[in-house]
DNA sequence: CAAACAGCTGAACATGTCCTCAGACGTTGA
DNA sequence: TCAACGTCTGAGGACATGTTCAGCTGTTTG
């Protein structure tokens, strides 16, 4: 052993970090969340159609973007319109697909 | 429904982005990344040391950040030193942490 | 009112994830 | 050579995750 010092984070800002990658880490979300970038505000039947997904498992994923303060809702009637809240995940979004769309061909990840 | 046509990107960049996002979304390998990010190069023991875990956890996590290209190993001796390989991951753990640590406190994202 | 609609929810099930344990390998030092 | 060391690996089990199914609420339309 190396008698190495590093100073982490605290186990709170890690764990919250760790959360919110989690909800990044599903493709089916990532669909709802650029399909919202691109669209702005969206109903669940159109988030489904776009993310290519069953209406109830889109209903679950935005239920769980919504806990997380990801997204945010507007209930119009029987309709319930969804969109980003601006925050941390909207730029990780951002510069994430940018990087992924044109980024490096020999690029850093693999998939 | 509401006719709304939302160009997603290809499946498998979605795929490939989700499956990086899974990388960081637990709290023990973002202390191993946090740890390289900072302490530039380590052993498996000093990573395990810093991030608190077992050396057999963070042998096994390590494999999983390698074999996706997030990280890379200099082996000498009986040691094994792991590094950061430059790319995406790099970027998208900057970019967190430095909105995470002196980020909006108030912030788009709870934990 | 009754039926169709948009969405929400909980249960059940199948997968996946991450840890520990035990043991293996090659390396180093006595 | 033998034992300690650093690391790697597979098996096993506990836990989390994501989907579908069935049924429910509230809203609009005929």
């Amino acid at each position: 052993m190396s008698n190495v010092r590093v100073s982490l984070p605290p186990a709170q800002l890690l764990e919250g970090l760790a959360d919110v990658f989690g909800l990044l880490a599903d493709a089916n979300r990532l669909r709802l969340l650029v399909s919202l970038l691109e669209g702005g505000e969206l109903c669940v039947c159109d988030l489904a159609a776009a993310a290519g997904m069953g209406e109830s498992a889109t209903s679950h994923a935005l239920r769980l973007l919504r806990a997380h303060r990801v997204v945010k809702v507007r209930r119009a009637g029987r309709m319930a319109y969804y969109s980003l809240t601006d925050g941390h995940v909207r730029m990780l979004l951002d510069v994430a697909l940018e990087h992924a769309r044109h980024g490096d061909p020999t690029g850093g990840l693999d998939a």
